[in-house]
RNA sequence: GCCCCCGUAGCUCAGAGGACAGAGCAGACGCCUUCUAAGCGUUUGGCCGCAGGUUCGAAUCCUGCCGGGGGCGCCA
């Protein structure tokens, strides 16, 4: 049935059936100001150019408004007119609409729009209804997204960087399941290759150690004293059994053991951090019998990009724009950790055919970046899909200097002891503070503070403030149910609401930039848009005016912007991977 | 030599080609008989490393330099 309904959708394909909402409330204005900018033409106020995109931004600056459009500054040249001209042409061709206030041309030529007041309140319903599922997004479309993080080879504890990338990782797998992807988390088990076996004889060394034998540890394997507790656990679990007659080789299946037991207790350390992995794949599985390492090998012999040089076998890359050609397999024989990142990565996109594959890498690892790039797209993959995001270093300081060293052991400080020392939440939000691609210090003493100082309290506590007024309300027999919320219009109250809503904006931007640290930030001003709303009371100094007042519906009222208020900052607790308190 | 990241307030750092560059902390001054003061308000503080370029518009993009860090293996 063509109706006025389907006139009005080609206008603005936002507007049918229903109102914008908050997710939906950008494209909205896009539209509006397009099809304003296209009546101007028609009119013609507005000489007949190509109209772009509509640009609408968020002001820096409050007074501008909630939303502005730039769309006049970018007309002004191929329209040989001043922008504020063309600004006020468009303006005057924007429809009255309950959504927004009539717009306002600001020089040197902004289209400046301000939600109105019943658009704004109708948010703390939308927020309250969609619950734990506020600003979900559509951008992934169902999509299937692949989040490989941390990784680190299980030759032994995770340091105090892996926690990093740990966050960095989780939150964006997160964020991209918040904005519309199927996510699979992925760790991927170096339980193959050349520190395999250095892990291995320093485990058989310290096992035979245990039973008087005088044998040194490999100079290349693992001196830490971790390696003394696996023995102990190999020892104190099947006794003697691995033991050989001096001299000889160690027995494979013991290999196979410690990489299992440090497996596990890596696996202890990222569930202490609140991650948790669809699937820690490992990399000997590569080399099954007809796996991933033969057949993305024969692609690229088929294509020609092997060749062999000084007994080894080379990849071409060189041919591909590499700066130079890499080893795929030594001379001994043995495959490089490279031709295990190509079969890897053939198996992501070529057979399991995730849309968006992101690689959670420590810097030190950017060498490798293009190669695996170009590896991909020689096995057929398209390199666009692939993301490699780099975290920068972590330094620990405490008391302004630089912790090197655990005081307990002596050596690397673990990702176990940081937890112990300032708890996952605060460490996790510690670490997606800073941007990926900047070295962070991480001060000790800081994360541990229960003061105006440390961030961390200071998002969490909202969250618990905010419980405790609900409960506050229910021992008054006072609940949120049936408030109006037509009743919120103060200055603080409406404030609040637009902080609530920007973040679908955060979610958007994370997903697609994957730049985790603007869920701390904006985590941080949410929290003060609730604490500035809710003291606004106390400076008015006026014992009627709090959220529970009087005047019962007033306090119901509020008690519903209270409830959304706690839906989205617990939303982006949750994204961060971080608990939501209810008390402190 | 080549490659990557960083350089923004005293400190730690945000900043999506747009309006007067922001936050937290530190400093100064205020606010608790009140739903958690782990809080709020006011305020001081800037050659956005330097020099060019692109653009109507640059902290943001490009080029070159300077400074800090990291990488460049038949290790991972």
């Amino acid at each position: 049935m063509r109706s006025a309904a389907d006139a009005r959708s080609a206008r603005a394909p936002y507007a049918v059936g229903s109102m914008p909402d908050t997710r939906t409330i950008r494209p909205y204005l896009e539209s509006l100001v397009a099809e304003a900018a296209r009546a101007a033409v028609a009119a013609g106020d507005l000489p007949d150019v190509a109209i772009p995109g509509a640009a609408i931004e968020r002001p820096k600056d409050p007074a501008n408004g909630d939303f502005a459009s730039t769309l006049p500054l970018r007309l002004a040249r191929a329209a040989m007119r001043p922008p504020v001209e063309i600004a006020q042409a468009i303006a005057s061709h924007v429809p009255p609409d309950p959504v927004i206030e009539p717009p306002v041309v600001a020089p040197p030529g902004f289209i400046n729009f301000r939600l109105s007041v019943p658009f704004l309140q109708q948010q703390v319903e939308h927020i309250i209804s969609a619950g734990d599922e506020y600003a979900n997004l559509n951008l992934g479309d169902g999509k299937s997204a692949q989040v490989e993080f941390v990784s680190a080879n299980p030759t032994g504890p995770l340091h105090v960087g892996n926690g990093r990338g740990a966050a960095i990782g989780d939150a964006l797998a997160n964020v991209l399941e918040a904005a519309g992807y199927r996510v699979e988390r992925e760790y991927y088990v170096n339980d193959a290759g050349t520190q395999t076996d250095y892990f291995a004889e320093t485990l058989y060394a310290r096992y035979q150690q245990l039973f008087g034998r005088d044998v040194p540890i490999p100079e290349d394997g693992y001196p830490g004293s971790y390696m003394i507790e696996l023995a102990e656990e190999v020892k104190g679990r099947h006794g003697d059994a691995y033991l050989r007659p001096p001299g000889d080789p160690l027995p494979a299946e013991l290999s196979e053991l410690g990489i299992n037991l440090m497996v596990e207790r890596i696996r202890r350390t990222l569930e202490r951090f609140g991650v948790r992995y669809d699937r820690w794949y490992s990399e000997k599985s590569l080399y099954e019998s007809g796996g991933a390492y033969e057949r993305a090998m024969a692609i690229l012999r088929e294509a020609g990009m092997l060749v062999e040089r000084d007994g080894a076998l080379w990849f071409a890359s060189s041919e591909l724009g590499e700066d130079k050609d890499n080893v795929v397999v030594r001379s001994d024989g043995r495959p490089t950790y490279y031709a295990s990142d190509i079969a890897y990565h053939w198996d992501k996109f070529i057979r399991r055919g995730f849309n968006l594959v992101i690689d959670v890498w420590g810097a030190d690892h950017h060498g490798h970046v293009s190669r695996l790039k170009t590896a991909t797209r020689a096995v057929g993959a398209d390199p666009e899909a692939l993301h490699i995001l780099l975290y920068q270093l972590v330094t620990l300081k405490r008391g302004g200097e630089v912790v090197r060293l655990s005081k307990r052991s002596g050596e690397i400080i673990t990702l176990d002891e940081l937890i112990d020392e300032v708890g996952a939440d605060a460490a996790r939000f510690f670490f997606l503070l800073r941007s990926p691609g900047a070295q962070m210090d991480f001060d000790l003493d800081l994360a541990v503070r229960q003061s105006s100082e440390n961030p961390v309290y200071y998002v969490q506590y909202a969250h618990a403030r905010l419980c405790s007024i609900l409960e506050r309300a229910r021992e008054q027999g006072l609940s949120p149910d049936g408030g109006d919320v037509g009743r919120l219009v103060a200055p603080h109250e409406l404030a609040l609401v637009r902080e609530m809503m920007r973040l679908v904006d955060v979610i958007e931007n994370v997903a697609t930039r994957f730049e985790p640290q603007h869920l701390p930030h904006y985590a941080q001003d949410l929290a003060t848009a609730f604490h500035a709303f809710n003291d606004a009371f106390k400076q008015q100094n006026d014992p009627g005016l709090k959220v529970l007042t009087e005047d019962e519906g007033l306090s119901r009222a509020r008690l519903r912007l209270v409830l959304a208020a706690r839906v989205a900052l617990a939303r982006v607790l949750g994204l961060m991977g971080m608990t939501a308190p209810e008390r402190m």
